[in-house]
DNA sequence: CATGAATGAGCATTCATTCAT
DNA sequence: TATGAATGAATGCTCATTCAT
């Protein structure tokens, strides 16, 4: 009789996304947010559920509890909202672009462009990121879009290295520099007030054009 | 008058370093080890002082709340202790080479090289770093240090620029950017087992070497 | 006038059992049987009305609270349900029966035999009725019956000694002995997978046929 | 150099019963009392850290955490402890006596006594005995004790019908009656105050006399 | 110097119950 | 009738820190 046990979880949460309320979605979105903000602000070991509550206006940690199955998948969405959010920011203005280069470009300076659009988003994923533990039974579930989003960055450094538009190098090594400098330069942004980040964008877009381009000597 | 405030502890025995027994910087020397050791392998979440205790074969926390003024103090001495173990690493291997781009070489090298000589450091350091809020008040104590080797570096490369050997760009956009990537290649050794640290250090310092030098078109 | 006071909810629809609809009554039992199966599977600890609920193929425990008070009635209800059902199960066996021996083996055998015909029952309400404290308002409520048989029971014996065809012995202190037997052995009987029910009742009649009957000494 | 990791809980706690000290054993059986105390009277269910702590006059329920393992360790020494001093009541008094039906009387008569010598330790243990699931771990840990306990008895009373001194009768089943009439009854003492735990002692020392010995018919 | 005991705030999570729809 | 959202108290447990010895 008994339908789906095994789990402590709450049924309701986790279950079935498709068959979520309208409700259900805004709250899920707005404790989303909430985290969002909790973990750029304070941290993520500073982001409780108490302090995200507060933060989204809710009378109780209960009600995270209710809409999401525990804290991993809460910090999952965390992610994944990111993930969507940079995608959509980032995708079209490296497709309005041709070329390697120019699309390489196009990628890191869209992604610094990030600290400007959504100033939280990307050092709270950074943040939830570098907490995930490899022991950490959730570790695959969270890191499964990014990998095989880091995967398609390989793919396309190796067509361009065969093109002859990049010159050789280990494209994997190339890939976590970017992704890490990138990274790097948005949390900076978080923090200075007064700086700079469409000029670091163009900087850092140059410094890894150099970094790929083939040299002609 | 008190060296390090902010926190509202008293703690007569982290004040004054210079009056510190042999066996007092023996037991804080143990406990820091301890600490990089369990902060690399379960986090700096997970890095609570029993299981710092435990790792350092010491009975009670009480030990270490007795030899730190608070965990930040101890966080700070993680920070200082990796920075001079780096520090010790790399200097001698860039000062035996001439040239900024040889030097720059040696440095990336050298850093990467960490994940060989001391795996657990630079992760753990990465880690510690990775929760200093803007907030905290210990921040600017452990900042401080490294804060001032960036600037160094800031300097030389600079001067690289006036003398022509490196090409025009933002230098501290250049230096976040190393900084960011040596950490994430070291810290990608750390986690996966058959990295292959020489390598990756060759090919980060091919990629900044390419990304700083004098284009001669 | 309340029938089962003591609790402060109002909860219309637990008022008057005689005004319940057909579709009401399919949802309570239907929620009493999951119930009982939650409770022998999981224990009464953790028969939580999301459990049951989960159980029962519905979508909320506000299923669940709409149709009984509260859980006291709730668990009321399955200790009701387990002694029709046991009482259905049991009379009929001991009717067939003539004198207060052959009577008794029926008693214990049939009562034994409840656990092959229905194992989740009697589990179930040993378990409820293990966590009704003293001080439980609706502990009277939830004993009224059980005592009520268990005075018969009483009554029963002490003719049987009267008529000489049983010895002298306390009559509460045997039908204690004999619920307590009975209801651990078939609680056995629900955990080890290859007991054998039926040969465990026969002991457990010549058990007490011994312990009760008239020796002709 | 991580002495021995793997748990979350507390190394201080449950690691080497022999190296307590004289404090923390105080501390230990005084939790220990408190919570047979709180299980007797309210129940295994509400038997909270935070009632038990009240109980014991303690000021928080960190205190217990501190010197327990978990719920389940402090479970386990409850049960521990009411079987030492139910074994240290009944075994003088059945070693005094010579012969099986002798030693079976003692047996029974000591273990309902206990009813009047320490009215709330059966009943607590059985109670958190009917806690235990079979899927729960530490369920082998708390039960090891007992079940060896029970195969005693079974080979005791094997022996005595291969003396002739007991009727052929499933030994496994007659302990189980045993334990069952017996823990009912003092638990049924605990419940009504002038219950006369010596007289039914008696009572079912007869009751069980007759249920076993040698019928010379 | 070192220890182990104690503290109390904080943690994520589950609970029975209420209520608007 | 039925639902899902909300509530807030309570749960076991971990934490950094304090302090008497």
């Amino acid at each position: 009789m008994e339908a789906s046990s095994g789990s402590t979880k709450q049924a309701a949460a986790a279950k079935d996304p498709s068959r979520r309320t309208f409700t259900e979605a805004a709250r899920r979105a707005q404790i989303v947010n909430a985290a969002i903000e909790v973990i750029a602000d304070a941290g993520y070991a500073k982001a409780s559920f108490a302090r995200i509550a507060r933060a989204a206006g809710l009378s109780s940690t209960g009600m995270i509890s209710y809409h999401f199955a525990g804290k991993d998948d809460l910090m999952r969405e965390v992610v994944a909202e990111v993930s969507r959010v940079a995608d959509a920011h980032v995708r079209p203005r490296m497709e309005e672009r041709t070329g390697a280069r120019a699309r390489l470009r196009a990628f890191i300076e869209a992604s610094v462009g990030l600290a400007d659009a959504y100033p939280k988003h990307v050092p709270a994923m950074v943040d939830v990121l570098a907490h995930l533990r490899d022991d950490d039974p959730s570790r695959r579930d969270v890191l499964g879009t990014l990998e095989s989003a880091a995967d398609v960055q390989v793919e396309r450094m190796r067509e361009a290295q065969r093109s002859g538009e990049f010159r050789e190098f280990d494209p994997r090594v190339m890939v976590t520099a970017i992704r890490a400098a990138v990274d790097a330069t948005v949390t900076r942004a978080g923090r200075e007030p007064d700086f700079d980040a469409e000029a670091a964008g163009r900087e850092l877009a140059d410094l890894f054009d150099h970094a790929t381009r083939r040299t002609e000597r």
